[in-house]
DNA sequence: CAACGCAATGTAGACGTCTACATTTACTAT
DNA sequence: ATAGTAAATGTAGACGTCTACATTGCGTTG
């Protein structure tokens, strides 16, 4: 009942105001929280009243400080308006929470000095982990993270090579999963539509996995925005008899998808289109899209296990390769019996 | 040169270290460090010597403890697999940024209690203030932040006379601005998707708000996963000649849309269809969604903007009401001439 | 040259919690 | 009863930084 009036030196009751109500001393306090079976019953049930009392709550800086922990790990990612990133915080949050760690988030919008900057902040403000995308970041960041002594992870990124270890898949690989699945059916002249380059060295990856086709296929590059709108773009800008779309990246695909349908082009029929990440939505567009399923959930566990593990017993933060998947859906098809018999009316 | 071996004791080198090695005290180091102009220039010099020779990183623990601040706002969503909600924390991250702080995130899964689990661990950590999304919590979730003192916001809701403060729409006059778009255009049956209402007060108000259509329309609701499958399962239990579809939700309106044109259905000759959100896609299907655009950019400035003057400068946080805005494309059109005659061919 | 004022720096203790070690208490076994 | 032991609690100081106040030293002014 008593209020707690007497304790607000600035507001807030500590575990020595808890202590005197309590009558006992602050480190009788500070067990009975800690290590309740170190303090009697009768004296715990006292400072629990004196607890309720006070209004007390511990302050959580003081015991950062003491114990040089504050279980929270910064993530750096270029936007969270794609489900892409917004899907590997999500796993991430979740695997760090179940073990205790919180997450924070800072986002960079694909700009590295944006990045270095942000990474500083998370840093001031006692990150014991950080996180980022890809591999290309000003070269600050490897220095700041080794000042403060804070483990830096890449991610949707696998590099053995690289000076930080890398958690992802290897985009090379996928490409070339992607190109694969087209090939067998029979592609050859075939479309490339990729978001920016410049920033971007998943995609530039990506694209040097494929500057060497083989199979007798040629491929012809159309960079574009990474939005629906790109995607539609794209199917406007195409030139020659190409069989197929093969679009970097599921948005894309989208767009493509519905720029091709509202020309009357038939998908798989005219064209193939294939997507890359597997959108929630790329299961239900008509027809259904050919993806590369890139292990985003997984990368979001193995990446949180990784920095848990190092943070609570110094396991070293090894390199990780996740493996995607081809799902081939109705999008892709078979070449058509006769490739030169193009004939689309007043198309595009 | 000197490595800083003769510092590391755990390690780090700190203030005091610093302040030995330049012959200064450690409070003139912090001064240095914090109010450079107090300090000679020349002091200032073999100070930043001995910090780059000490390899010093201040220690956040030690000044947050001092100052008793964290910098740090935790936001409780209920997934980040809705762009709906990671938008919102795109922008709220944005401001809250510009602005100094932090932002830590914490997924909910839609679940209350781990709801107030989450938020207990964000106060354990130090936030200094608390975003929910939604009016409807654990009742403990009130405590914790008043216990802690943290200020708490709801957010995608306006309700003035909640017990916390609300920045957003207002469910009920946003769902009434979809319906009065489709009445506008001679709509009387309709038939209304959502989500699944259980914990979600969004989708209750927004129900509740159509309850009484008024306008001689008569109103089914069918209750769904919120998901583009969801959708498309909605068309399928579709009875009776509706003119019009208004999903609560683009995620639900995409998936009803692909599924419709797989049916043959023309959109919105046969049948209008109308969603909720304006997601990014929803501009680029095909015809171009009507949807209700949601102030989810404003929400975050706003939000974050009262948190950091609540903060930094004590001003009390008022609720604000945010305006959607009826977004008319081409999926919904005036009510067929002759109801009845729908005869289309295998379309698409 | 004395007195004053200001700039530069040092001293000391606070912030709130934890913990190694010391002390007290109570009980057991002889 | 008495030493010995284990349990319960207290004492003191550490964690790293900040800051109010005290001190030093120097130059200016009359």
């Amino acid at each position: 009942m008593t209020k707690a009036s007497t304790f607000d030196r600035k507001g807030r009751a500590t575990i020595v105001d808890v202590g005197r109500v309590a009558g006992v001393s602050d480190a009788t306090v500070s067990r009975a929280l800690n290590k309740p079976e170190t303090v009697s019953a009768k004296t715990r049930a006292r400072i629990e009243a004196a607890i309720a009392e006070t209004g007390y709550v511990p302050n959580p800086l003081a015991k950062a400080m003491v114990s040089g922990r504050t279980y929270t790990i910064g993530a750096l990612v270029p936007t969270l308006n794609h489900s892409i990133f917004s899907k590997f915080l999500h796993a991430l949050e979740s695997d760090l929470s179940d073990q205790g760690y919180n997450l924070v988030v800072a986002v960079t919008d694909a700009d590295r000095d944006r990045e270095v900057e942000k990474a500083k902040k998370l840093l001031a403000m006692g990150v014991e982990g950080l996180i980022v995308s890809g591999l290309s970041h000003n070269a600050d960041l490897l220095r700041e993270a080794a000042r403060f002594a804070v483990p830096l992870i890449a991610t949707s990124y696998y590099e053995p090579s690289a000076p930080l270890p890398t958690i992802g898949y290897d985009n090379k690989i996928v490409a070339t999963q992607a190109l694969a699945h087209l090939t067998a059916l029979g592609h050859r002249r075939i479309a490339v539509a990729h978001g920016p380059v410049a920033g971007n060295d998943r995609t530039r990856s990506r694209i040097d996995a494929l500057a060497d086709p083989g199979e007798g296929a040629s491929l012809t590059f159309y960079e574009t925005t990474l939005d629906y709108a790109g995607g539609a773009a794209v199917v406007d800008r195409l030139e020659g008899p190409y069989s197929a779309l093969l679009c970097l990246s599921d948005v894309l695909a989208v767009g493509a998808l519905f720029q091709l349908r509202s020309l009357g082009k038939r998908v798989p029929e005219d064209i193939s289109l294939m997507g890359f990440d597997d959108l929630d939505a790329s299961q239900f567009t008509v027809p259904p899209l050919s993806t590369v399923r890139l292990p985003i959930q997984d990368m979001g566990r193995v990446t949180a296990r990784a920095v848990c593990d190092f943070l609570d017993s110094g396991s070293p933060i090894a390199p990780r390769l996740l493996e995607a998947q081809v799902i081939a859906r109705a999008s892709t098809g078979a070449v058509p019996l006769a490739p030169g018999a193009s004939d689309n009316p007043r198309g595009s």
